[in-house]
DNA sequence: CGGCCTGTTGATGCTTATCAATTCCTGTGG
DNA sequence: CCACAGGAATTGATAAGCATCAACAGGCCG
């Protein structure tokens, strides 16, 4: 689900290529906006917002908000990938969400950021100021429709994670994210990246590197799948996968 | 914060005895309002907007919609209080979202429910078809703005929530619900209630009856809190509490 | 080729779940 | 008003699961 999207990024290579041309021929080319909010805005529309946006590269683990920073920073990613993470005190992390291309980060209203939003990767963001995109989508409903639909789905997303951390088992927690790594394409002998390091991975799912890595061995022991490299496997038995994730309702409706 | 509104419960009372008078009266009346996506719509939008309410009473323990259902109702709490759960396959529930008096619940689009949505107490609900609001929201950049934020807060909600159960301990998970039951205003030697059992708190907490009852007796024992009764406690070193809670950035702002 | 970062594996202990027994409210009926 | 029944909450004993600490292996880049 989240990943699907971060392969069309090497496509935007020639994108990056073409210098300032007309506003909106950027954006027609921009390889983020079937997935964006932008998507299916009539082409006058989409030059008014494309005055609002401004292009914006950052570099990976380059940081775009502090958490507890007071900023209205809103985007959608086009290329790359962003996350977001919540630090504790005494340091324990915690990865809330991570954001592919199309994705849409950030707050309408002015208020003490909860989260920190970090690069993965190099990312690409087309970015506004939280007010002027409101007022934006206060005179353009179909884009206050797909800002509503970006933020229910990130909630899903959220609670998804909520019924995973409260209630899963180490086993359940990893293989859920091994399913969400190959995305909807699930299929005996099929092969994917991890797009997370093992430690993201543990940030991710609430637990410690070492879990993480004793999970993906025993996954490996059972012939559940196959570590191909440090940052790819294989699924061997799709099904024996599943039945571990287990208790995920919404895996059935990605 | 959840439960600040649950208060005013009490005073619905007199607005349930006028039966079926002017629409727009009923609406002047909600004891909602002022917290609802409706607030500060102007009276002949209030208006149409009732025209596509239909209001709802749900006794205590009835579900509005099921985990799996295909369903897109839509409503806002008007008394009473909501709470949104996910069961596992094997019987495991956790709480994903608490909804009292002027929140919002329920989807735009029609698709299948993620969680059940089931009533704490008798509630009563202003109850809205999914599409049909979401028409009503193209036409009126309020509404729309109002469920967008609805939405977000929700969302930061679920965030904080998963920040708890993937990084918490039980002590702070329970000092943290106990810092959210006391609310804005809390005070040495204040008196607040228990507004879920134990074992919905340990739902909500992604912990068990027993550790939860454990965390309490201990707070009780360091003279944290006092337990008045099975229902209320007050508390007796609210900086202990807001100590023991520690990793939760969220609290400064509430 | 060597250093360094990432990941793996092992040993141990703490935290919390589980199972079980008891106590305490709360509400009902005598 | 008091006694009693039943559920909710507390407390205790034990075990499982995961974190922590520690050592080692492997791959990547200078």
């Amino acid at each position: 689900m989240y990943f699907e999207g971060a392969i069309k990024a090497q496509e935007r290579a020639e994108a990056k290529q073409e210098a300032l041309c007309g506003a909106t021929s950027r954006c027609t080319n921009c390889p983020a906006r079937a997935d964006a909010i932008c998507a299916g805005l009539a082409p006058e529309a989409l030059d008014d917002l494309h005055q609002l946006s401004r292009h914006r590269v950052l570099r990976k683990g380059q940081t775009l908000v502090w958490q507890g920073d007071r900023t209205d920073i809103a985007a959608t990613v086009i290329s790359g990938m962003l996350k977001l993470s919540a630090a504790t005190a005494d340091g324990r992390e915690q990865i809330l969400g991570l954001v592919a291309p199309g994705g849409f980060v950030g707050r309408i209203d002015e208020a003490r950021a909860r989260y920190d939003i970090v690069a993965l990767a190099d990312t690409e963001l087309c970015q506004f100021s939280g007010p002027g995109l409101a007022l934006f989508a206060s005179r353009h409903p179909e884009i206050a429709s797909a800002l509503l639909g970006k933020t229910m789905q990130e909630l899903d997303r959220s609670r998804h994670w909520q019924l995973m951390l409260g209630q899963a088992s180490a086993a359940e927690r990893v293989a859920t994210m091994l399913l969400d790594f190959a995305g909807a394409d699930l299929e005996a002998g099929g092969c994917y990246p991890f797009p997370l390091s093992r430690g993201q991975m543990a940030e991710l799912a609430g637990l410690t590197i070492e879990t993480v890595s004793r999970q993906i061995s025993q996954l490996k022991r059972n012939g559940v799948i196959s570590v191909l490299s440090r940052t790819s496997f294989s699924v061997r038995d799709p099904h024996a996968l599943m039945a571990l994730a287990g208790l995920s309702p919404v895996a059935a409706t990605h």
